[in-house]
DNA sequence: GATACGTGGTG
DNA sequence: TCACCAAGTAT
């Protein structure tokens, strides 16, 4: 771990000190100089003078940005927190105004998880957050990272954070060639020892942050980069390859039948998916089950209409191709299954994703 | 360790 | 069109 490289090149290594604590403090002064403003987090000067961050904002905007972008999480985080303030306002807000609210950012069981740990901290933490990495693990939704993170930006904890932007990093830093998944542990190692005993929420976003905008995936601005001069990838010219990933299989393309019934009154049938597996907990059209060869399914008897065209959806393992049909059917028909909502009640920006494609292609949109 | 789990942006 | 990628977790 301790390369040569780390020390002989800076001023931090050349007065004496360990060349990781200076590798740190360089890191520390470029987010000092070209932090990022965004919504849930407190700016370096500020934090410095002493303000805190809110527990509850940090761990909302971690859960919301695992596996997702920041603009994307924007206005989310700012749906949530305007329309639940706090830890306790969550864990006593309603399942389906969660699911509804989360509609559209993905990664469902992220919002499930959400309020199992509201709950869990409101009932069993007196509505404080676990200030330590073990207690926050211990929490719904909150793995290995999600601690680090919170530990670290929340409570200024001297935690490792090792997301995608570190693992990255790291591997550059150090011209790891060894692929992902298998090189996770070894990154790790690499992130722990830099990790500095000063400011740690501020150097965790600070090294997140170089990933995010400077040591990017493709076309990395090494011009720009603090750690350029002790860094082995850039010595070997080896940076647009890092890290090595082991390939990906081929997503299959399935097969689907989405059934949008109205009724004459405008209300439109409805079904709260399982809580377990894809989509699960979310409002969505009754149908088919995804398969090769989907069988016929109408959730209420009546004469179906095929919508011309397919709804196209990719998941994170497959392709969709989704059949529409619609129909009309009296007010006084039961269906076999799902629930008739309103038309003033019904919004289709609690649905996800896909269920909002299949609904814009039977409105001829 | 491998797999399931969403979505939108990008080259 | 298409594969890759993003502040991962649960099983």
């Amino acid at each position: 771990m301790s390369d040569a490289r780390d020390t002989s090149c800076d001023p931090a290594g050349a007065s004496g000190q360990p060349g990781r604590v200076g590798l740190a403090s360089d890191l520390l002064d470029w987010y000092d100089r070209h932090a990022r403003a965004l919504p849930w987090r407190i700016p370096p000067l500020a934090r410095v003078a002493g303000v805190k961050p809110d527990p509850y904002r940090v761990w909302l905007s971690e859960i919301m940005l695992q596996q997702t972008t920041v603009p994307a999480v924007k206005p989310y985080f700012e749906k949530f927190t305007t329309r639940w303030p706090t830890v306790s306002d969550l864990a006593a807000a309603e399942d389906a105004d969660v699911m509804a609210a989360w509609a559209g950012l993905g990664y469902y069981a992220r919002a499930r998880n959400l309020l199992k740990c509201a709950r869990a901290v409101a009932s069993d933490h007196g509505g404080i957050f676990p200030q330590s990495y073990e207690g926050l693990l211990s929490l719904p939704g909150i793995g290995p990272y999600t601690a680090g993170a919170v530990a670290a930006i929340a409570f200024d904890l001297p935690a490792t954070v090792v997301d995608g932007n570190v693992e990255r990093v790291m591997a550059r830093l150090h011209d790891e060639h060894t692929p992902l998944p298998e090189a996770k542990p070894i990154l790790t190692e690499m992130a722990a020892s830099l990790t500095p005993q000063a400011r740690p929420g501020d150097y965790a976003q600070a090294v997140m942050d170089l990933g995010a905008t400077v040591c990017t995936p493709r076309n990395p601005v090494c011009g720009l980069c603090p750690w350029r001069r002790s860094c082995a990838a850039w010595d070997a010219g080896t940076m647009a390859e890092l890290p090595k990933k082991t390939p990906k299989k081929r997503k299959p393309t399935r097969h689907g039948i989405a059934y949008l019934a109205r009724r004459i009154d405008g209300a439109w049938l409805l079904e709260t998916r399982p809580e377990k597996g894809l989509l699960g907990g979310m409002l969505g059209w009754p149908g088919s089950e995804w398969s090769d060869d989907p069988q016929e399914a109408p959730p209420i008897r009546a004469e179906w209409k095929t919508v011309p065209g397919e709804a196209r959806h990719t998941f994170t393992h497959f392709h969709l191709r989704l059949t529409v049909k619609t129909c009309l059917v009296p007010f006084d028909r039961p269906p076999e299954r799902g629930t008739f909502v309103e038309a003033d009640t019904f919004d289709p920006e609690d649905l996800p994703t896909v269920m909002r494609k299949a609904f814009s292609l039977a409105r001829g949109g």
